[in-house]
DNA sequence: TCGTTGTGTCCGATATACTGGACAGCAATC
DNA sequence: GATTGCTGTCCAGTATATCGGACACAACGA
C-alpha cells in the first residue's frame, strides 16, 4: 500500500521548505500548537510569524475559532485558548479515569512529601507530562505540563518505552533525543539497555540526567495487558540519602500498582463501568 | 461598516439548509461540537451522521486530527477528544486565575456544605457551567459542564446578563429561552426585571425553575470595572429550610466577593499583574 | 510634519481542498 | 452463500478557500 507519498500538501510543504497554499485545518493545528508552545496570549501579528502564514490567512481562522469559542480575545486584542477548548479538555478527563485518578494521586503524593510529582504518558510515541505538582522545594520547573521531552532525558520516558521493540524504539527517536541537557551523548544501546532494564525492574531512577542537580524516580502504570500506559514519578534534589530515595520509590511503586488495572482475572468482564450515565433523564 | 453580509460559506449554507461543499475549518469546529454534545467516544459513521459531513471529507479530517493529537481513537476505532485538547485546556485554566480560583472555591463549598456547587460564566453570551461539584445528595445532575443552558432558566444567568441594556439581554435571548422547562412560559419583560432585581440585591435566587424540585441561589463575581465576569452557586432540594437558605445565601455572596477583584482603589492602576512571568529565565 | 510600525479589512486570481461515488474488505445475519 | 451494514481508501472534477498585495487608520517618535 503506497499511500504516503504525498501527504496533505503540508507535509510536501514542509519538506520543501517552500510558502506554498496550506489547508485551513494545518494552519488551524499548527496555530494552536504555536499558542501552546508560546504559553501566552499572542499578538495577531506576532502570531502571523509564529506559525508563518499570511496575515489575511492567520485573521480569517483565528476570526472564525474566536466565533467557536475555541479562542479568546484578550482586551489588548492578543489571542489565546479558549473556554470551549477548557470544555473539551474536561471532557477528555471525564472520559479518561485513569488521568483522573492519576492526577489526584499526583496532587496527593506531592502534598504528602512534599517532593515534585509528574504524572507522565506517551503522546503519540512522545514522553509528554500530563500532570505536576510542584513539591515544598522551591524548585526550578524544569518543564511544563503538556510539552514533550526527549524519553531519554527521563526515568519514566524509559518505562514508557519498554514496551516497544529494539527497532520501535530506535524509530520513535527523535534526531538530538540522545543529546542530554548535560552536554554528553547517550549511545542507542546504552538507551535500549537501560530501557530493558527499567522493565525488569519496575521501576527506574536516572541521575542528573535532565539537570545535574536531580534523580528523576518514576514507576510504572499498567493496564490490563500489563502495557506500560503512564508513569508515576519524583523529582527529588541530587543530595538526597539513599535510604529516602528507596522510600520514595516504594511509595512511587506501591502508588503505580494501586493506578494499575488489575488483571481481568478470568471473572466477569465489566471492563467499563460509568456507562450508563445519561440513563436518567 | 457593512461585512456581516456573506458569511464563510457555512453560515450561507446553514441559512439556505442546504448541503454544498464547507471550509475545511468550519467542518473541524463542527466536528468537535458534535463531540462535545455527544460526550462519548463515537464511531466515524456515526460521527458523519452527526455533522452531516461526506464520509470521505470526515475521514480525512478525523485522521488529520488524531496526527495532532487533538483527537484519539478508542480501540474499538471511534474517536474522542485527545490529550492535546486536554493540554489545551490546562493552558486556559493557567492563563485564567479567576476560573482555577473558582474551581477550587466551588470545589471547598460542596465539601464544607455538602450542597451541589457550580461556577458558572458567559460564553459567547451564553450561560455555562464551567465547573461543577455534587454535593452528598444523591442529585440528579441537571446539566453537564460546559453545555449551554438557556439563561432564563438559571439564577446565575440573571446575574451574568445584568450588565447588558435591555435591548441587549433582548438580543442575546435564543427562541425557546423564555420557555420553562416546567412547562410554563416567561415573559421578557418579567425575564429582564428579575435581571435588573438580581443586580440590584447582589444575588439571585429562583425556584423550581430548572425543576420543580430545587431553588437555586447565586453570587456575582465581578471585575475592577465592577462587571459581573462570572457567579458562584448553589442547588439546593426545595424543602430547604429558609434559615439554611439565608445561610447558604450569604455565604455564596462571602465567596463571591471573594473571588472578585477589589476595585483599583484609584492608586497605582497596574490592572494586570502576572505578567512578567517569563522573566526569569 | 513625516516616516515607521502595527492593526484590521477587502478583493481578484488561481491552486487545490472538498465532494460524490466507486470499490474492497470484513462481520454478522438470514 | 447471499445479503446487509459498516469501515476505510481512492480518485477526478469543480466550486472555492487561500494568498498576496493594496488600502485605511491609529499610535508613536524623531
Amino acid at each position: 500500500m503506497l499511500k504516503s507519498q504525498e501527504r496533505t500538501n503540508g507535509q510536501r510543504r514542509a519538506a520543501a521548505g517552500q510558502g506554498t497554499r496550506e489547508r485551513g485545518i494545518d494552519r488551524v493545528v499548527q496555530l494552536l500548537a504555536a499558542l501552546h508552545r508560546h504559553g501566552r496570549p499572542v499578538r495577531i501579528g506576532e502570531l502571523c510569524a509564529l506559525v508563518e502564514a499570511p496575515r489575511s490567512s492567520t485573521y480569517e481562522i483565528v476570526r472564525t475559532l474566536v466565533d467557536a469559542g475555541l479562542l479568546e480575545t484578550s482586551p489588548d486584542s492578543s489571542v489565546f485558548f479558549g473556554k470551549t477548548l477548557y470544555f473539551y479538555g474536561m471532557d477528555y478527563l471525564r472520559e479518561h479515569d485513569l488521568v483522573s485518578r492519576g492526577r489526584d494521586e499526583v496532587d496527593r503524593l506531592a502534598r504528602e512529601t512534599g517532593e515534585t510529582c509528574q504524572f507522565c504518558m506517551l503522546t503519540r510515541g512522545q514522553y509528554t507530562v500530563v500532570h505536576m505538582r510542584a513539591g515544598v522545594r522551591p524548585f526550578r520547573i524544569s518543564s511544563e505540563v503538556g510539552t514533550r521531552i526527549p524519553a531519554p532525558w527521563t526515568a519514566s520516558g524509559r518505562l514508557l518505552y519498554s514496551d516497544f521493540g529494539d527497532d520501535e524504539i530506535r524509530a520513535l527517536l527523535k534526531p538530538g533525543d540522545l543529546d542530554m541537557p548535560n552536554g554528553q551523548r547517550l549511545g542507542v544501546d546504552e538507551f535500549v539497555a537501560s530501557v530493558r532494564q527499567a522493565r525488569e525492574e519496575g521501576f527506574c531512577i536516572t541521575s542528573g540526567l535532565v539537570d545535574a542537580y536531580t534523580h528523576c524516580l518514576a514507576a510504572p502504570i499498567r493496564d490490563h495487558n500489563h502495557g506500560t500506559v503512564a508513569t508515576i514519578c519524583f523529582v527529588v534534589p541530587i543530595d538526597t540519602p539513599a535510604q529516602r530515595i528507596a522510600q520514595l520509590r516504594d511509595t512511587l511503586v506501591a502508588s503505580g500498582h494501586a493506578l494499575s488495572v488489575n488483571p481481568p482475572s478470568s471473572a466477569t468482564p465489566a471492563r467499563k463501568t460509568a456507562r450508563a450515565d445519561r440513563a436518567d433523564n
